[in-house]
DNA sequence: TATTATTTTTAGCTATATCTAATTTAATTT
DNA sequence: AAATTAAATTAGATATAGCTAAAAATAATA
């Protein structure tokens, strides 16, 4: 059974406001996330629940089932490598992607996906650091920690960040603080809990506790 | 005005119906090249004309409009772009990518398109041989003629073919006549009107009248 | 020119995806 | 437990894009 791309787009608004498939959705949530009337959202649950990708009970709100999750990881996959292409092929900034991506990820054609995976090279995360489901809706996530919870000496990798306003971005780039750098935990300020942070063993660099909140790393 | 993804496939249609806007084009041709029934057709010829992209007198056909024109070949860069994208990055063969391209040319984003081309090198032509439209919808086609109406020692290149059945495509690779190649025409023979030609300066070929003719050569 | 055939359009229906307004169900509060 | 509030659903519109069947207009032919 095949569906549409607004079906697509509910079912992964469904999947990442139920957290991966674990709690039940409200029809106002949806409409909210998908910026539409609720009205609109009970028209579509009956149609998901018809394609047997979510169990919804009147007035109860909806989970989604194991063939919904996994077609929601399809979409997030395609996404998410289609956000690769546009940052690491066409140079795009990693704030600029995602509207595009939102329309890429509708084209119909496993060989095309195949194919840009593996002239990505494989890439296991995104832009954002969000990582990027296997074929089969696998997904090897590591837990992601914010920077500020790291312990003293600790190691690890900037994966993500919270908040990618512009000048939060602009502020990382001059700091080297980029996705992928590898990070050490030098010293913390127990006053008001400000790190010293060496970046890619080469830069000493001073972070306030409220910029290390914003940054998400995987230990190592 | 916004064009919907029918109404610019419908566009499309005409404008290549009418070869580049010079002819008019009744509602049954129209049909037959969108696999519509002729009534959908009158539906949407209502909807293009109020849009300005095409003159519409009930019952006497279509013609397209300077910005109809305008738009067909924005759709028409964009096809042909991805087309490059498939072929030269993704290693899609020529002959199974139209279909994608098809989804792919209705992205709305002329940021990704300009990027797109610099990043394919500004292609001057898609894997067919035909010719890209710059973002003006400018077409600088040199001429074009099938291989078997070229005169004895004439020089060209070959850049396009008519038939692109996997059969036909088979023998141009065994002979080395692929998109692209250098050819001269060493001899003709009157009786069937069949050909000898050095391919790429270095193999001699023998063709007959038949397959000449459904390979395109811009001489030089 | 009158008749026939072809082409094109209109009228009315279906499906998707949205909306507003009204109604129903569930949850909360007095 | 009854009344009120909040959430969700249904009913009835609208717009797009398609269809079939019937009607109208144009083109072709006897």
């Amino acid at each position: 059974m095949n569906l549409t791309t607004a079906e697509e787009n509910y079912l992964k608004a469904i999947y990442h406001l139920s957290e991966g498939g674990s709690k039940s959705v409200s029809t106002n949530d949806i409409a909210g996330e998908m910026k539409t009337k609720p009205a609109s959202v009970s028209d579509m649950l009956r149609k998901l629940s018809d394609k047997e990708v979510i169990e919804y009970r009147k007035y109860y709100g909806v989970h989604i089932t194991e063939e919904g999750k996994k077609r929601a990881l399809q979409t997030i996959r395609k996404h998410r490598l289609w956000e690769v292409f546009l940052v690491d092929k066409l140079n795009f900034a990693w704030d600029e992607v995602h509207e595009v991506a939102e329309e890429l990820e509708h084209i119909q054609s496993p060989l095309l996906i195949q194919r840009l995976d593996a002239y990505l090279n494989y890439p296991k995360f995104d832009p954002h650091g969000d990582p990027i489901p296997d074929e089969y809706g696998d997904v090897r996530a590591r837990p992601r920690v914010p920077l500020n919870e790291m312990d003293l000496d600790q190691t690890g990798q900037i994966v993500a960040v919270k908040d990618s306003s512009a000048a939060f971005l602009r502020y990382l780039d001059k700091v080297g603080a980029y996705i992928g750098a590898r990070i050490k935990i030098l010293d913390r300020v127990e006053f008001d809990g400000s790190l010293e942070i060496l970046v890619d063993n080469k830069k000493n660099i001073f972070m306030s506790k409220d910029v290390a909140g914003n940054i998400l790393v995987i230990q190592s």
